[in-house]
DNA sequence: TCTAAATCTGCAACCGATTGCATTGTTTTT
DNA sequence: AAAAACAATGCAATCGGTTGCAGATTTAGA
């Protein structure tokens, strides 16, 4: 096993002081090509590699965002994901991603390991159980910018990217009660939470608008999960007169509601409207086919990351641009089309 | 901005010297308990954090394990995930997660970042069109433990997890045998990674065994994609006789080939039956629900961060152990029953 | 030819935690 | 009471890269 080379092996060797090695290669204009030029041409020769930790002890930089998100196995996760590497890499930070699995306590845990890890900044989406910040307090602390999207807490100060969730409540909703509906079911999650609660706002005030009167008999208040889908089904097939729609704030969920009435013998959308939320793949796969609201992961993550960014560089100060938001739309599809 | 806490501090505060502040934080048994205990207070008190980089740089250690995954959107990578997790983290070490998107030009942005970041060892599945493992002999070079699951390249020397993928192929094949099919449709991916060549193989050997013809015009290699899904419906439909069965080596695309197919009047299982892999949350739900293969992710991820760390810790060596297969078996469900 | 400016390169301190060895003080043994 | 054993703490070098400042060399300008 041969040991790492280090600048002091390439200034050994090419009759160079570190110094000389260190700028020339970073390419630093005080150095002369050629001579960098041959550091860089021996670095590569001898398998020198840079040494994060001695650099970033140096310069109390890591170069490295860290992402905090309640879970990876979402199409939306995974475009948030894909549109801050795109903007990360371009930019040449590096990334640690962590999730909580929906728990608050793997989340503060995930969010002290990335402090330990001395990310430069963070980018966060909250998990279902959290409900204050704390445990995000250090990075403020010590002035590391955080950066939430989608699931975030309304009233902090933190910077954040969202969608309208009150406008897409409201959308679904008046959609429903335009294909004729009257007893519109919502199942959600927590209300704590600001998208579930935005929602649940939209959907209220569609029906107060329209004329029909709220019933909290026909909130149901789940975690979304599989199980979730099955018991908002059983439940809605109880209900006497059946509701003619369901507003269900999550696709999967969605889907395995449409199967569990299906499977009672449930006409989907004669009997029953369905819309759901995210449009992710299964939406396109259920049948019928899955109304739901639409909006771009990928570009949460772009202006997350690009904001975060140019933050670091000192070009804007996320701590006032308080809250960006993104266009979302509502996608048609048969489960709800009960008309024309 | 206040600036960060050191041992530093702590010593001249505590009137001691930063060797016994050292000793004292990690509980050294050399260190007056009274001593430890005034100092842990007094570290809580001023709100000191361990710097990571300056221990790293010391101890040419870092307890981080990186992880390369394909993608992160599926059932099975998130609960190799899960698995990896409980065992890092109960052994105490961090996970720097990265994906590569199917890329392997990523792949290896990815090998390189994890090495300059000096992960203790790496556990990585091989994205679509990895060829040849060069992007990782830098860990070889360096003596860092590296083990592949599920995706990985079988003739090399790095230490595995696997499933038995030929067995699974088999098995799948055997059963569509069983049912009364004769003209199985096989839609997979690349055979240059070994999951889909040893899924292929099985497939190939239960119809010799069962005296059925191999006919390579039932072989469609694709990328197991949405648009795949849809393609491999449309040839099956054009072949005449139609096929009665398809064995489809992924949920997802297994879903979309089904649901076009029903969308062009063929009834499942009755018309065609049909088998996937994976036990994605998808093949529950699609109607028929899916015949498919389970295979234990979290598992695999236990298996292979136990093996890891056990190797790290010196107890045992993984180059030894060079191949560990998983137990898989097939989940029988509608889609594929045209018997009793 | 001489000075001023520009270009390169080196010196040495620094970032913060760790640890082998030495030192001091205390207790036990003889 | 002196010697030996032990406990607790400190000294100082080390890990590898960075950078302000100074010094050396070359080039340009007068």
């Amino acid at each position: 096993m041969h040991k790492d080379v280090t600048i002091y092996d390439l200034a050994r060797v090419l009759n160079l002081s570190t110094a000389t090695i260190s700028r020339g290669l970073k390419n630093s204009k005080s150095i002369n090509k050629d001579t960098a030029k041959r550091i860089i041409a021996k670095a590569a020769e001898m398998g020198y590699r840079h040494n994060n930790f001695a650099s970033s002890l140096r310069n109390q930089k890591t170069h490295t965002i860290g992402i905090i998100v309640h879970e990876l196995n979402s199409n939306f996760i995974t475009s948030v994901l894909a549109g801050i590497e795109k903007i990360t890499t371009e930019a040449g930070f590096d990334l640690i991603i962590t999730h909580s699995s929906e728990s608050c306590k793997k989340e503060a845990a995930n969010s002290l390991n990335l402090f330990h890890k001395r990310v430069d900044g963070v980018i966060a989406s909250l998990s279902f159980d959290t409900t204050n910040l704390d445990h995000f307090q250090h990075f403020v602390d010590r002035k590391i910018p955080v950066i939430f999207f989608d699931r975030v807490e309304e009233n902090s100060e933190y910077a954040k990217v969202i969608i309208d969730n009150y406008k897409s409540g409201y959308q679904a909703t008046q959609h429903l009660i335009e294909q004729g509906c009257k007893k519109i079911v919502i199942v959600t999650a927590s209300l704590k939470r600001n998208v579930y609660a935005q929602r649940f706002k939209g959907y209220k005030d569609a029906l107060f608008d329209n004329g029909i009167i709220f019933d909290d008999k026909l909130v149901l208040i789940k975690d979304l999960s599989e199980k979730c889908g099955i018991e908002a089904a059983h439940q809605i097939l109880e209900m006497k007169p059946m509701p003619d729609a369901a507003f269900i704030t999550n696709d999967f969920s969605a889907a395995v509601c449409m199967k569990t009435l299906k499977e009672n013998g449930i006409s989907i959308p004669e009997d029953i409207a369905i819309v759901g939320f995210n449009n992710d793949a299964i939406s396109k796969i259920v049948e019928p086919q899955l109304t739901t609201i639409n909006y771009p992961g990928i570009d949460i993550g772009e202006i997350a990351a690009r904001n975060l960014i140019a933050h670091l560089k000192g070009e804007i100060n996320i701590a006032q641009t308080n809250t960006i938001v993104i266009r979302s739309e509502l996608i048609i599809r048969k489960s709800s089309l009960r008309k024309g």
